[in-house]
DNA sequence: CGGCCAGATAATAATCATTCTCCATTGATC
DNA sequence: GATCAATGGAGAATGATTATTATCTGGCCG
């Protein structure tokens, strides 16, 4: 996603008052380097090269002490692990219902939606806009194996707010 | 949020090839006069004067059901469980990040959002809009006790398209 | 009417993600 | 170098959810 180097993470640590360590840059880095919205334990299987007696526990705490200083946030599906996200710009996602893959996602149309809604007093402060579909790897998946009976398909997942064509 | 008979209830299950049974259709219709999107948790209390013999488990499993079928959906929220809707119409949720009570929203203009997009040969079916912000409970409440530090607001929760107005 | 089958339910154990507890380590400061 | 606070590691504990297994219920066949 970004390249961004162990010095420009360190400051952006040291900024959000967070001690700079070894596992920090290194998780930090790695979620950066990535666009695939990893989960906690996919970081951790990650950065094992980098830190072989490094804890799972010690990447949650790393993430969360990441999305409380607002470095890092969770793109989070249900029924699922949670995912993070290194990238702040106002953004939204692509969600493959198949192989749940999460692809960053501009769109001016989404982009520009406003959220000044105060209806019932409820004061909105951001906004967060998830597409669910299928990848393209997942489309031909499902044409190649269509005798299969869509059994690639999980049973349930994401029901809300289906579009009404048929 | 509606009111549905016991027989229209029973109806619906039939049409969806599911067993009519006492816990069915408590819980189903307990849903249905829900508008506060309840966790299998709440919904299990809420029924257990009418079914005092019924079994967490089977709240899970009837939920499963339902939603297997189409008739409910799920609105879950990161970092908590799952919470259901009996509201199958295309609608979008305002979210309090603060008592995390998830109201229905309507909106033209999310409403008529298109989901015609072939980024990257992303195949869209359906969207997920969620408006983050304080209901207007917890605005009051934060105004009041400003000086505990806003202590009430939940420390990580959301941090994702955080709208830049400031 | 009594037994049988399928699906539904209850009770309980198991699983998974996540968090907590407790202690060792580190780094900064004196 | 000693001290204090923050951090990290190992493993236990927790909470939500699912799986397992046995029990129950209701329709169907004789």
């Amino acid at each position: 996603m970004e390249l961004v180097d162990p010095h420009e993470i360190a400051i952006r640590l040291s900024r959000a008052d967070l001690k700079v360590t070894p596992q920090r840059l290194t998780i930090y880095g790695e979620l950066l380097e990535r666009d695939d919205h990893p989960s906690p334990e996919s970081l951790y299987h990650s950065v094992r090269d980098d830190l072989p007696k490094l804890s799972l526990a010690t990447v949650y705490k790393t993430l969360d002490a990441l999305e409380g200083a607002g470095l890092i946030s969770q793109v989070s599906l249900p029924n699922e692990a949670k995912r993070y996200d290194a990238n702040l710009e106002p953004h939204h996602h692509l969600v493959c219902t198949s192989c749940r893959k999460i692809t960053d996602f501009n769109d001016k149309k989404f982009q520009s939606l406003e959220v000044q809604h105060t209806e019932s007093g409820f004061r909105a402060h951001s906004i967060q806009v998830q597409v669910l579909g299928l990848c393209e790897l997942c489309q031909k998946a499902l044409q190649t194996h269509k005798s299969d009976g869509e059994g690639t398909m999980p049973s349930t997942f994401y029901n809300t707010t289906e579009e009404k064509n048929g």
